[in-house]
RNA sequence: GCCCUGAUGGCGGAAUUGGUAGACGCGCUGGACUCAAAAUCCAGUGGCCUUUAAAGCCGUGCGGGUUCGAUUCCCGCUUGGGGCACCA
């Protein structure tokens, strides 16, 4: 060990170490309580940038403290390795999507293990190996056999110039993200997973799962979008079907004073074929179509409506209501049809003074300054039932309930709920996937490969020409295969899956990594599922974990998953920023942690970003607090170095032999306790961090004294060592072997703090008038509340305070104040 | 519009159940060491008033309230960030 701290030197020897040591691959036993950690895997870009060493240095933090407080804890790390950038790149420089893929991660490994993670890397997975990808699609296959697959047509996002369907995602502000075409609409034949009808498990599931931020449970909720209501229906007059419409508001069912049909709802075409309103409706609908996604989606879009020359029968009261069409009517959510009540909606309300609608009151506001009669705009909230027969006068919320009885008896409507959620569509135009294992046979329709054919592998006489239809259309020989069923010539299903699908179910492969005859043993995953902590950004607050979640209670369902929800406790850290904007090629601002490695080692770079913003607020970068770690680094080790020679042959016990060994241990038992507990319960790092730095200056205040306690000292040393180790290992491995230590950091207990140092005898407390700080004190510790009172009082300072007043009020908070209320 | 969050020195951030606001770090100032500089070590550092010190006053986005005592709890605002949104 050298004077001077060569961290390159430093890092690639412990690296070296751990990896000969095979010292972080971990095996299920029984014996020990198990934890299981994981940071969401990255898709292999090629390099890692600040958000990844963020993200992976919390993990891998807490993965340490763990393994130091005897859990055997599983930390496992793999690549989400499907997906566009690799076909993009094939496209643009005909590279192979393969090749593309693995440079990438082996690049991307080699920088991981640059930062000295604590990885098992023996359980590493890739998505895009016929290994893994195997197991997804024998996974599909349950989904199909389950009825939970199934493909549909429907209107899909369709980028005119790139001749492709695109997913929700890839369309930024109605846009495609690639070529920044308008996105239009296109008829195709889809697989979709029925993730609704898991809307209601997925939704209440939610208020158990504790150990997630308030704020992803809260985004989750709005995107499932459960309404509770009634669906009613309407006889269409001259119709053989019933309009079926789903309400919110079933108590203003007597205040329907129109209906309003989505313009592309099935039955409009029939209702005015062959009148004189078809030419007027087809027009309507054309217009509508030149509108974009955007506009047609717009809160500020004019809301417009047409009158079809039909006519509906409000149930209730037998009344003969309009049927218009109108734009802000979704086809795609509820019925695709609404009753409107203009009195106590808004935009029924605009929508029947632009056309002359008839507007009828049932809910009376009870406030003189609003007359019912004339409304200027409509009644949102509650009242007393009026013009509703048999329910006038009860409040409107009890009518609602009276009334969803009332039409359930007279069978024309029920209770109801809906979701916003809507089935996964989940296939993709694209190559870089996992195929369907799916073949269409003309006899037996869609059926999936035998399970002992699988996987179906992705061919490689492939053009990437980024138009039409998927590129396995242009494999010579993929599409031909053979009804698994009947044996007839059968053709394979040319699209991939979303990659979302992949990333669903990972964690579970990490529990068994290696298995080629089950996508895992169900006793391994049971030994380590759930996971105890994810981390990962809050952007994947919404799909991710929701299809995770999905995927897991499905396979709960099944009998593969031992837990229904995946994910025990999650923590959604925040982005890194430089100048205040997120870093990005396109603003400039980018700090690469190759860079940063170079020039200070991964162990700064580690304590620099877990010290400088706790993990789920947003960090801004800061070079001058990169020099500041790296100087506390520094600091630490010159301490160690310093002092380790002289202690060569100190005794291991020790006594505290003056006030200055005394408070030393206080300080050093008070971090003990501080970073234990802000890493367990608060996932405080940099507080933890705080309360190591407060340690090495009480060391070097100690180290300036004519006196030493050579024991002590050691001990002390010892345990700032471990204390620091979990955030930047690779120091303190040097460190721990200095002061004569032969095994690693990695598996040596935590140090434990001793409540007996933490008491002192004295104890700084405050003098307090009115509740203003008046005077500090050092009275005895531990005193009761009299006591303490009479200590304080009897001070000679708190008497000059108190030299004519009055006392009113004496407040007596041991340990900490004395308050004195007075007056004059 | 609805929902979730946040607002504390020059800066990043502490204050864990209502009890000394500003831990720790950055920056800055001064000192020691040095021929000098860098590095290092030590000390100081919320504002106002004051030659200095003591003392005092003000201070956690704003306005009220509860309390002996409020960054913390309650009511009403301002404002930054995020999510959802013609959702029937």
């Amino acid at each position: 060990m050298d004077r001077q701290y060569d961290f390159a030197a430093i890092e690639k020897k412990w690296q070296k170490y751990w990896a000969d040591k095979d010292l972080f691959s971990v095996t299920e036993d029984p014996e020990k309580q198990k934890y299981y950690v994981l940071e969401m895997f990255p898709y292999p870009s090629g390099k890692c940038h600040m958000g990844h060493v963020r993200n992976y240095s919390i993990g891998d933090v807490m993965a340490r403290y763990l393994t130091m407080q005897g859990y055997n804890v599983l930390h496992p790390m793999g690549f989400d390795a499907f997906g566009l950038p690799a076909e993009n790149a094939a496209i643009k420089h005909g590279t192979r999507p393969d090749v593309w893929t693995h440079d990438n991660m082996a690049e991307m490994t080699e920088q991981l293990k640059q930062l000295g993670l604590s990885y098992d890397w023996d359980r590493s997975v890739a998505t895009c190996t016929p290994e893994y990808y195997k197991w997804m699609q024998w996974i599909f296959i349950q989904f199909f056999k389950k009825g939970l697959a199934y493909k549909k047509k429907k209107a899909v996002n369709w980028c005119p110039s790139c001749q492709t369907v695109l997913a929700n995602e890839q369309v930024v502000d109605g846009v495609c993200e690639r070529c920044k075409t308008p996105v239009g609409k296109k008829e195709l034949e889809q697989w979709y997973l029925k993730i609704t009808d898991y809307a209601e498990r997925l939704l209440d599931d939610l208020d158990k799962l504790e150990g997630w931020p308030l704020k992803v449970r809260t985004m989750q909720k709005n995107w499932i979008g459960k309404s509770t209501g009634a669906q009613v229906f309407f006889e269409i007059e001259g119709f053989d079907q019933k309009l079926e419409i789903f309400t919110t508001r079933p108590d203003t069912l007597y205040g329907v004073t129109y209906m309003v049909l989505a313009p592309e709802h099935a039955f409009v075409q029939e209702l005015v074929a062959g009148t004189e309103y078809e030419k007027p409706v087809a027009e309507f609908l054309d217009r509508l179509q030149y509108l974009s996604d955007i506009d047609r989606n717009s809160t500020t879009l004019e809301k417009e409506g047409l009158f079809i020359g039909r006519y509906c029968v409000n149930p209730l009261t037998g009344k003969r209501v309009p049927i218009y069409i109108g734009n802000y009517v979704l086809t795609d959510y509820g019925t695709g049809a609404i009753m409107a009540v203009p009195a106590h909606d808004q935009r029924d309300f605009d929508f029947a003074k632009k056309y002359n609608i008839e507007i009828i009151p049932v809910i009376d506001p009870g406030d003189p300054a609003i007359d019912v009669n004339d409304l200027q705009e409509a009644f949102l909230t509650e009242g007393k039932m009026i013009n509703s027969d048999r329910f006038n006068g009860m409040n409107n919320r009890e009518a609602l309930d009276a009334i969803v009885a009332y039409i359930e008896e007279k069978g024309i409507g029920k209770a109801s709920t809906i979701f916003r959620l809507r089935d996964w569509l989940i296939s993709r135009q694209r190559y870089w996937g996992t195929p369907i294992p799916m073949l269409y046979c003309e006899h037996c329709g869609w059926v999936p490969e035998k399970e002992e054919n699988l996987p179906v592998l992705l061919p490689e006489d492939v053009e990437f020409t980024g138009k039409g239809e998927s590129p396995l259309t242009t494999s010579k020989t993929f599409q031909n295969g053979v009804c698994p069923v009947c044996g007839a010539p059968a053709r394979r299903e040319i699209d991939t899956m979303d990659t979302f699908l992949d990333s669903s179910w990972y964690f579970l492969r990490y529990c068994d990594a290696r298995n080629d005859k089950a996508p895992w043993d169900k006793e391994k995953a049971k030994y380590w599922m759930s996971v105890d902590q994810y981390i990962g950004g809050v952007e994947h607050a919404i799909l991710h974990l929701l299809y995770a979640r999905f995927f897991t209670m499905f396979l709960y369902d099944i009998g593969m998953s031992p837990v229904e929800e995946p994910f025990k406790n999650l923590l959604t850290q925040g982005m890194v920023l430089k100048d205040g904007s997120k870093m990005s090629k396109s603003v400039g601002n980018i700090v690469s942690p190759e860079e940063i490695i170079a020039k200070y080692g991964a162990d700064t770079a580690r304590l620099f970003i877990l010290f400088t913003a706790p993990p789920e607020k947003e960090l801004e970068w800061s070079d001058a607090g990169v020099e500041g770690s790296y100087r506390f680094l520094n600091r630490v080790y010159r301490l160690v170095y310093d002092a380790a020679d002289e202690l060569k042959d100190a005794p291991a016990a020790f006594t505290a032999q003056n006030e200055d060994d005394k408070s030393l241990l206080f300080v050093l038992n008070s971090s003990i306790k501080k970073v234990g507990s802000d890493l367990k319960e608060r996932f405080n790092f940099n507080t933890a961090i705080s309360a190591i730095m407060v340690l090495v200056n009480e060391l070097y205040r100690y180290r300036g004294l004519e006196t030493q306690n050579k024991a002590l000292l050691k001990y002390a040393l010892d345990c700032l060592v471990l204390l620091l180790s979990p955030f930047t290992p690779h120091i303190c491995e040097e460190m721990w072997e200095h002061l004569g230590h032969s095994e690693s950091t990695y598996h040596q207990p935590w140090p434990k703090y001793d409540e007996s140092a933490l008491v002192q005898d004295t104890i700084e407390i405050v003098f307090q008038l009115n509740g203003k700080v008046k005077e500090k004190l050092n009275v005895a510790s531990g005193l009761s509340k009299e006591a303490f009172q009479e200590a304080v009082m009897a001070e000679e300072r708190v008497q000059q305070q108190l030299a004519g007043k009055q006392i009113v009020k004496i407040v007596s908070v041991p340990d900490r104040l004395l308050n004195v209320v007075v007056k004059g």
